[in-house]
DNA sequence: CGAAAGCGTAACCTGTGGGTTACGCTTTTG
DNA sequence: CAAAAGCGTAACCCACAGGTTACGCTTTCG
């Protein structure tokens, strides 16, 4: 996956994957197409083979390209169980937003009222978090 | 979404949101997952929270940082155009696979009894594009 | 109030990704 | 068969991403 990404980085690999959407291309019409030299979108070809995203058919003298987008299906499963932790996660974040904004106020107010009066609530919050030894 | 791919184009940062899947986690918390210096962590949050991935909640003196997937969406939906293109392509690919390894026999046919006996096909392919100016 | 904790930033160094030119190989063409 | 077309690769150069150490600032603690 580390590769698909990597190759997805660069905009000029992108624009070439977009390019192929409508259809296999030789090298030289994907190259003209760019200001950078041939041999630059040669090499960006190569990362681009060895990362899955392409797949070239040698034709005479020609290497057609066509897209493979398989690869890509890591990434967005991976993006997908992001987003889903993230939707899980809104519920308490807005909660823990608003347990830190009750904090700062306490905090705020205890320090300009002195060390607590008495009718101050002093709120402790102690995020635990299981040890993500990765 | 330059921004968005190049920030998940590196493997800390991509560890560092799967480590606030689930949930928000200070600074420090995070940096001491890593072998890599603090600084280097900080950066790398820097990096995270310019891309709009990853929001941060100054909290006393710590800063509390909290998963933000909404950016991911455009490389999510660019991913899914390109699928899409894949498996429409996917028909006349099979298709043209066939016709170049038919003009591959056809070649090396006509190379090996020399120039057309007269029952040999001759095929043509003209792969036509629209000028994509772009 | 001084010490320590928690973070970010600046300055500096290095590996590498991306660009260019030069070159070589295979296939088509006249 | 020689010339040209179509590609890939090697060697070289440069900007920059990512790492480290040193430092400064704010907030908490004793």
């Amino acid at each position: 996956m580390d590769d698909v990404v990597a190759a997805i980085a660069d905009p000029v690999r992108r624009q070439i994957l977009d390019m192929l959407r409508e259809g296999p291309l030789p090298a030289r019409r994907i190259a003209e197409q760019f200001a950078v030299s041939r041999p630059a979108v040669s090499r960006h070809l190569r990362v681009l083979r060895e990362s899955g995203l392409v797949r070239d058919v040698p034709t005479g003298r020609e290497r057609l390209y066509h897209l493979d987008p398989g690869p890509l299906i890591t990434l967005t499963t991976w993006i997908a169980d992001l987003r889903d932790a993230g939707d899980r996660l809104a519920g308490w974040e807005r909660r823990l937003d608003a347990l830190t904004t009750e904090v700062y106020r306490a905090r705020r107010d205890r320090r300009r009222t002195g060390t607590g009066t008495g009718t101050d609530t002093d709120i402790d919050i102690d995020i635990e978090r299981r040890e993500n030894t990765a």
